[in-house]
DNA sequence: GTGGTCTAGACCACG
DNA sequence: GTGGTCTAGACCACC
């Protein structure tokens, strides 16, 4: 099982912050292919969230590709397929674009960027859980 | 002036596209510090937008110490004050860890971002207007 | 719930006015840190104003950092975070600031202010409500 | 002559900034009363600013009782007359009232704030000038 | 049910 | 002319 809070940042919706959350224990190696996923029910309770909340993350994150329904079985998690050439492009560019504006205008350079970056996933091997 | 669009993406509030764009031009050098920033009304002319929505965006940008309004005068474009350390610290964390995941999970490598990131910068600077 | 006034002075904005009276309950005890804070339907229909304008109060308190928001759910008040030594140090020197020189212009001495300041302490407990 | 600013910050009205400053200036003995006060063409000229802007400083000042005009001749400092009791106990009260509730939400303490009192009248009489 | 966004249009204070 | 406030009422996403 993945270390799920119970707690939630207010400001974000709930559902995006589980969906983070399960991609972070995907991206850090704490939940890999094949692992089988929580149920809704299970998802609702051990969150404490609505069970509709649980449902919109189920259906997200098998959206992005990231979990597999075997329908009255269960759910998995799948390695994410390779993405398409295009849509990749159009991703890099787009959250690095954001990324830059939003720290030139913080008068950040680039060099703090990477550098930071490059910690981010250092930690993302060295902590996985939050 | 800067380069506004008149179509909006569906899916993110107008007021919040049109803050980005301002950033944009702002961290492009398209906009420099002491140049007059479009009036409400301009902008929501230009824009053919709600004056409320282009109220909102010079108030977002004043928020964050990117405009400076002479009141009943004119709104000029102001050089951010230096972020406090710790916020900065706070962002880059927050920003780079979110990135990183949103990556990994779909297997885009390290490198393929810091390349992808200088190219942004790049771009900032060899094309200003969107 | 908190006790507010129908009725609005002119001169100072309605949506300030609310958020005074908001912080008054706060200060005085009368609303404490996990208390649900009305709605922006709810505070609409008791103080007869726009939503519009209730929504901005909420905003102002969340954004001085004294409502949380659980969002779809609840709006809660908070414990505000201790300021920054810098900014209240900014804050303490401008707020008496102004108040000395306003109170000297009127011969109003040291002494009274004193005994006042003290007096609005006192009243804060022992009148929660205005 | 008062030590006027020809710089105003952004987002406070400019007259209200200047009717602060005159307000200081008396309060802290640089102008004393039987002084002269600028025209509102020397003051529309000394500060840079519209005179209609000067104008409105000027009848403020007056209102207030701060200012004496004999029309044609010039403008004087005045001694404020003594208030009406039970207006200076509005105005302690309103002042002092929101003065200490917007302390409470910071999280100020009443001493803190006396000691700041305190140094905010040393303050105008050791440094008068801005 | 909740907060948030957007439009339309009026009014005010300021310079 | 400028920014700011307020009202009225619609629509959306989230829980």
């Amino acid at each position: 099982m993945f270390p799920f809070n119970t707690s939630f940042a207010p400001g974000e919706a709930v559902y995006e912050q589980v969906v983070f959350a399960a991609k972070r224990a995907m991206a850090s190696g704490l939940m890999r292919p094949g692992d089988r996923f929580p149920s809704v029910r299970q998802m609702s309770q051990m969150l404490k969230i609505n069970p509709n909340t649980a449902q919109k993350v189920t259906a997200r994150l098998v959206e992005e590709g990231l979990l597999e329904i075997h329908p009255g079985i269960e759910t998995v998690v799948r390695k994410a397929p390779p993405m398409e050439e295009s849509a990749k492009r159009r991703w890099l560019e787009e959250s690095t674009g954001r990324l830059a504006v939003e720290a030139a205008t913080r008068g950040i350079l680039p060099e703090e960027l990477h550098r930071e970056l490059d910690a981010s996933f250092e930690q993302l091997k060295t902590t996985p859980n939050l």
